[in-house]
DNA sequence: TGCCTAAATGAATCACGTG
DNA sequence: TCACGTGATTCATTTAGGC
């Protein structure tokens, strides 16, 4: 058998370079493709500095046709590069997951899960016109419906998880800090992922010593976190820049101690609980009219959560804070419901739906 | 125009019975096709007892392609019956929504959103080999990519999540206890969706009185919550079992009057107050002086609205743009007048003429 | 050095009505 | 259909800068 060119990067395009390995070779492949995202104008903020947006010649594709055309090329070759008992992950966004999704499942790929990354700081939506684009899609999948000896590292995910098994929805940060790398100040790529994703990734589907395929290495995300968890990579780059910036970027890696590479598991934050969710979920019924304790203000609750009281509205800590003409009011505790004669503050309701989501 | 048969259930195929119905006449279309799982045999928690799964006649098919085609048939559908300005919303799971998503680019729908809906309480994944399946997908998209003018609730959305920006990331529980229907002691519906998803649903994307359409009816979750919010509903369900069913619980569910309906509403929607009006009516004289708030410029007010600063005359937000040198501004917000010492906004002008307009 | 505030920035399919 | 004027719009983090 061929010998495989491990912990390396090679320059060119993906599809030939795949085609010209061994076949059934590579134990996971982790794919970033571009997107095509079809962005039209420049989009400024609401100060009026312009978002620094994706325009790389790497994204543009002539069609939707051509896009599916490149996606049936790649992902062909990817499928004959796993072993029988590899898995193949795929991240994208709305864009171009259901393209790439439909085409992997018509190639007999089977999926094992859908993952979702939600950004923990993701770009807001700067004109309200749409909801905060707050996630991106992984797919996880064997390369056939029968390959069903793939690594699922179920105990260390659930270890990873306060001891809970790990759910397909996972929140990240973006890539940003220190861990971003920059040229002359400016970012380097425009769509480096975090390392923890891909630290996550590896842990839930690869083993100690697997290899690693990555035929958009990019900035080497892939690379770095393969040679931090003891797992050696191929990368395949178009661009010589991003080649030469991964292999310096990964020469820098240290390789953790066997003994090392398992992580303690990130402390559980308090779930975040909106006044509407308690609305939308009919513990308070809109119509309903909020009292302070002493039943001077009253107000009354809206279909969205919203509050009214004479002729002002807003949020329960807004008007909580209009009615007694304090600058700030912790709307939570200042606000109580009727219950048969006693007043009760609505913060136990939302106690209550935070016993539900069980720390999410 | 034919008469459309509102807050009604339609029994029937929901392709034949959609061609029926007039072109252009629906707000929204809310859509839970079936999910073609493919599941293989019986599955069986770690007790031995067998989960009750889906396993019904309408989510068989033969194969990917007859998927792909009925995906198909009802998206046509249903993208005829929509008005220019309606959206679509399509929930499933990674079974069939990269087919769905797919097809729905290909007839032309302009994907705004897809949006995840993060379950509270999944069920657990039993065999341990994949991650706990803990979300669903919903696509929200407009029926073509130049149809700009879909309703999206931005404040009523940010009202609901605690004057935040509401994210692509939903967490809901499932439907479950009093909420879930039953016959016989067992749920009568395999996929029965929560209310509360529908509720944010609606929220975000219709007004008051809208039409909107439900082609798997099912146990008539968009019909209830249609209700509940003054929207109107047609439901199409092919089984008569889930007809009657949905029937009687709608006629369980009461409308909530008119005032706790209201939503935050939307700025773009309220009457345009031109700055000629604040002058024409006096609540700003000819001649004043407006300052920006840290008055560092002065434009004067003439006779017809227009202002003069330096040389340059113009509107409001034009002299607004050109004193700071830049490319737009709102006027509104930027100029203030001196009241005893103190600057306000000429926006507070403009929304004292809006109450005595009173929403003409 | 340390603390506080201001500025920068991230895979983004990001107006609309009037004439 | 097109041109033009009005006017609506941001969250979490990190980094830089002032004192």
């Amino acid at each position: 058998m061929q010998e495989l060119p491990v912990n390396r990067i090679i320059q060119g395009d993906c599809v030939s370079i795949m085609e010209g390995l061994p076949a059934g070779s590579v134990d996971m492949i982790f794919a970033d493709p571009p997107y095509n995202l079809q962005l039209r104008g420049e989009l400024k903020r609401p100060n009026e500095s312009v978002v620094d947006a994706v325009d790389d010649d790497w994204d543009r594709f002539e069609s939707m046709e051509a896009y599916d055309a490149f996606t049936r090329a790649w992902l062909t070759a990817a499928q004959r590069l796993l072993k029988d008992s590899g898995t193949l992950w795929v991240i994208g966004s709305y864009h171009n997951i259901y393209r790439i999704g439909a085409v992997l499942q018509d190639l007999g790929f089977w999926i094992l899960n859908d993952v979702v990354w939600r950004k923990a700081n993701p770009m807001p939506n700067f004109r309200g016109r749409r909801l905060t684009n707050a996630h991106e899609t992984l797919i996880w999948c064997a390369k056939a419906e029968d390959a069903k000896n793939y690594t699922f590292n179920y105990e260390a995910l659930k270890a990873l998880n306060d001891d809970l098994q790990m759910r397909s929805d996972w929140l990240l940060p973006i890539c940003s800090g220190g861990e971003r790398l920059k040229v002359n100040g400016r970012k380097a790529h425009s769509t480096q992922k975090p390392e923890s994703l891909l630290y996550r990734v590896m842990l839930t589907a690869t083993r100690d010593g697997d290899i690693v395929l990555d035929p958009f290495f990019g900035t080497g995300t892939t690379g770095a976190v393969a040679k931090r968890l003891g797992r050696r990579f191929i990368g395949v780059e178009r661009e010589d820049k991003f080649c030469r910036l991964a292999q310096a970027r990964i020469g820098r890696v240290r390789t953790l101690p066997p003994e090392d590479r398992v992580i303690t598991p990130p402390k559980r934050q308090q779930t975040r609980v909106p006044f509407g969710m308690i609305v939308e979920r009919g513990l308070i019924e809109p119509g309903t009219h909020l009292h302070d304790y002493q039943r001077r203000h009253t107000a009354r609750v809206r279909a969205d959560g919203s509050l009214v009281c004479a002729d002002a509205t807003g949020s329960i800590h807004k008007i909580g804070a209009h009615v007694q003409g304090a600058p700030s009011c912790n709307g939570w505790t200042y606000w109580h419901v009727d219950v048969e004669g006693r007043l009760a503050p609505i913060d136990i309701f939302r106690e209550q739906v935070r016993s539900e989501l069980g720390g999410l």
